[in-house]
DNA sequence: TTCGCTGCAAACGGTTTGCACCGCG
DNA sequence: CGCGGTGCAAACCGTTTGCAGCGAA
């Protein structure tokens, strides 16, 4: 099944009583196009034609993470980083290497499903989540055997 | 099984050839007095009488995140704040509720176990993972049934 | 005695804010 | 036409850095 695309978010912005101008659509397809996850200056730097203000563009994610199209993350230990959400993007979690820095995207069912698990007996309704696994990828435990 | 205290710590820092110094022992201190994760504008407010600079404070974050004794998260969206790693800390995920920004600790078993499958079947050797999962928590469900 | 650690102060740069103008609905 | 959205520029503040002195081992 395909993620939703350019059509669903302007659906999505009406359905919520926000305006749909260039700027946000511009965000958007940027954050589309992207493999990972982009903090404001990366951003900046590819929407940089558009002549888009930063301010703006720093409001711009705050509303979208309101609207929980977005969702920040912590990047390199310590900048900010945005991510689609579903239905935008398809939901994966991250193993990341400590040594090389990589990061594998999974998705696994074992791992939604322990969830639903754990949420339902506590009542609680997940909107979405996000999970970090930090560890050492196979490459890089080939390189450092030991330990 | 309770977690490593002090004494531990204070071997862990000679075991990594790390000095042992008043303010390291402080800000461990005040990281295990804690209840949540804390940045470092709260540490400083907390460790004010000690006398520790700012500066210093960032370096020690710094150097306890290389050694994995803390990890950094996002707080509130936006804010770097650290919290103890095991075995210093008792691990667990967060639960965390739109509405009332409420956190709540889980630890489940069925988790960490998908956790362990999946990443042996990748073959990634796993230090330490976060998870966070956002959503309704019961009570706010009840106050906002709808939706 | 040595070199890692710290305090101080200045600089840096990502992020926020006030305000006037623009343009979507 | 009204109000949400935007650009601009200044301010803010969390974080980093250089350097000299201190103290753990």
């Amino acid at each position: 099944m395909a993620t939703a695309g350019e059509k669903e978010f302007i659906q999505f912005l009406r359905d919520h009583q926000m305006r749909v101008t260039p700027n946000r659509l511009t965000v958007f397809r940027a954050l589309q196009k992207s493999q990972g996850p982009l903090t404001v200056p990366d951003l900046a730097g590819r929407v940089e034609e558009s002549g888009l203000n930063t301010a703006t563009l720093y409001r711009i994610m705050e509303t979208l993470t309101e609207l929980q199209v977005v969702h920040p993350v912590l990047q390199d230990h310590q900048n900010v980083a945005y991510e689609l959400l579903e239905p935008f993007a398809r939901h994966h979690d991250h193993l990341i290497c400590r040594q090389c820095g990589r990061t594998i995207d999974i998705y696994d069912c074992r791992l939604e499903e322990a969830l639903k698990a754990i949420s339902d007996d506590r009542g609680f309704r997940i909107d979405f989540h996000q999970m970090e696994v930090h560890g050492l990828c196979p490459d890089c435990q080939r390189l450092t055997p030991h330990h």
